[in-house]
DNA sequence: CTGAAAGCGCTTACAG
DNA sequence: CTGAAAGCGCTTACAG
């Protein structure tokens, strides 16, 4: 069932057809009319790769993420997607397992597909691939990639903020001796968010002890293995900073473990505000990481530059961090070490 | 840059720029390598809407899911994307947010697109929508919806076998006393789950209790109100399946709450075994559906039906549930109410 | 092994 | 307000 079927039935032309479909005003309203009634009857179709392939647009935007099941995620596919949907919009999805080498391949696809944009809202990085994407004409933005100048479209997250928070609650709570369960480097994420810790001890001029920080890989265990180090320590924190919640939940498992009580002998913050803060056990405080935000800033954007057809690259907002305090968080034990 | 382009710089007809593309071994083999390394220089990049409407196939694939914020469901479009890449297939992502109106306007759209298949993994029903994809021949799939016996493709979830093995591994344990967390009755798996538990209970000889069995709406806080309620009852039970894990954690706050300690005094076991089973305390027993057997199942049937134009149905492959044992099951406290 | 040509199903500038 | 016709960028049956 094409249009030249649907033409033939209701006796007009297949321009007319697709006035109709596309509700343009030009049309008499009995035509219009009558020719709405026949496209129901015969519950026709319209095929978008034509439509595509005349039009140049798809209206159709690419979506690739580092890993869906890192929880951090849904949310942000879920605003991005709410927000085409509202606008007749499709979302591609597409994931890249943290491999960098893949995200050339997942944009090549995108880009074949005739794509208006695509959010890049991964971790790793990959020059050659945004160049390609670039030479290709194609929009797309990136989510913290890079910083603040960068060629490419790019959202900023400001980690500072909710580090700095995290740490001035933690201090004014009592505590001086305050870890950090860092991240890999390679990320540029987990790379800002140590520098942020960094930055924030030094604001409330606590000192940084490098016994204190152990680097995980992001993944529960790590984290649990991480507190483990930090409580065999001599002396040791009262607190830590976690890089992700994954890795906090790790930690705050390992201290049950240890039958260190949360908060009571030892406060734990995370970093991302994971949905699943609110089912553990305490309820784990952390650093925001305005996910929603970020995916409508990235629509927003891609939208703007398809529309307008420029090449110059968008202003690059700035999205802030923010602690979210539940009850993984209290005044520190008298006196540390003799304590129990 | 299309091929007119590139068939111009190279010499040759676009035909012969048509088959390289696609690898045809009736090139000769210097022609092929002379246009590839054209190709790369070019950087080419071929128009996949013109070849949809071309060929009629859009090497593409849609996934229709409930709501991605569930923890249910990123494995399951892990698997499923996973196993489309592998063959150069795209995947198109949408999702009803529960609402079965909205599921008829998913799957036009998906059609719209030339979808050579769409997965429909929701707990809503619609069978005017199923009826409308059936129409337009487009091949779909849906995954325990309907029971053994549907006009259309299916996938059946047998939950019999978890909850079985959940009511009987509790009764081992020597609880007598078992209360159950009900979901709506308004979809099929949750209507599915409340039977088998019955059919469980009715296996191992435990009478059923109407005032133990609580009803919620899947979310967390709901499972923390059913708690509260089957706490308050006299007598009450020793231990509880939950239709979903989100309503177990909803629980297990709630008898922390209470002082009540899991496992050594209340027994909990949910539905799903999410991934975050593992991360709350104690971490949670729970039936697994095998969600990533699903989405293969899934897959290799949109495939089957696409490739042999066939129009029968396919045989409907049954998937078990098994319980995933973990730490939130004891042994009963030795005389339930007196205890403490 | 290669090319000329038709055609997939739309939209739109143009003419009336 | 409506239609005839061109053309978007591919693939493929056909001819050579």
């Amino acid at each position: 069932m094409n249009m030249q079927e649907v033409a033939r039935r209701a006796k007009v032309s297949t321009a007319t057809i697709s006035r109709v479909l596309n509700g343009s005003s030009k049309v008499k309203p009995s035509t219009f009319e009558r020719v709405s009634r026949i496209l129901n009857e015969l519950n026709y179709v319209p095929n978008t790769s034509a439509r595509t392939l005349r039009v140049g647009k798809s209206q159709l935007l690419g979506l690739i993420v580092s890993d869906i099941n890192n929880p951090f995620f849904p949310e942000l596919i879920d605003d991005f997607e709410a927000r085409a949907r509202e606008q007749g919009i499709d979302v591609v999805f597409t994931h890249t397992n943290y491999q960098s080498d893949r995200l050339e391949h997942c944009l090549r696809r995108l880009i074949e597909r005739n794509v208006d944009g695509i959010a890049v809202c991964t971790s790793e990085t990959n020059h050659a691939a945004f160049e390609f994407a670039a030479r290709s004409r194609c929009p797309f933005v990136l989510t913290n990639q890079e910083g603040l100048r960068t060629p490419y479209n790019n959202i900023y997250v400001d980690h500072k903020s909710g580090a700095l928070e995290a740490i001035q609650h933690l201090a004014k709570l009592g505590h001086r001796s305050i870890g950090f369960i860092a991240g890999p480097t390679s990320f540029g994420s987990t790379r800002s968010r140590r520098e942020a810790f960094f930055e924030a001890m030094k604001t409330v001029r606590l000192k940084v002890r490098d016994e204190w920080v152990v680097e995980g890989d992001l993944h529960m265990e790590s984290g649990h293995e991480a507190m483990e180090q930090l409580l065999r320590k001599t002396p040791r924190p009262t607190a830590l900073l976690s890089t992700n919640d994954l890795m906090a939940f790790g930690a705050l498992r390992a201290a049950h473990e240890h039958g260190i009580a949360v908060p009571e002998e030892f406060s734990i913050i995370g970093f991302d505000n994971l949905p699943i803060c609110d089912m553990v056990t305490p309820p784990l405080s952390s650093v925001d990481i305005p996910r929603r935000q970020i995916a409508s800033h990235a629509f927003r954007m891609l939208l703007k530059s398809g529309e307008s057809r420029l090449e110059r690259k968008l202003p690059t907002p700035t999205v802030k961090t923010a602690l979210k305090l539940r009850a993984s968080t209290a005044p520190p034990p008298k006196s540390g070490k003799h304590q129990r």
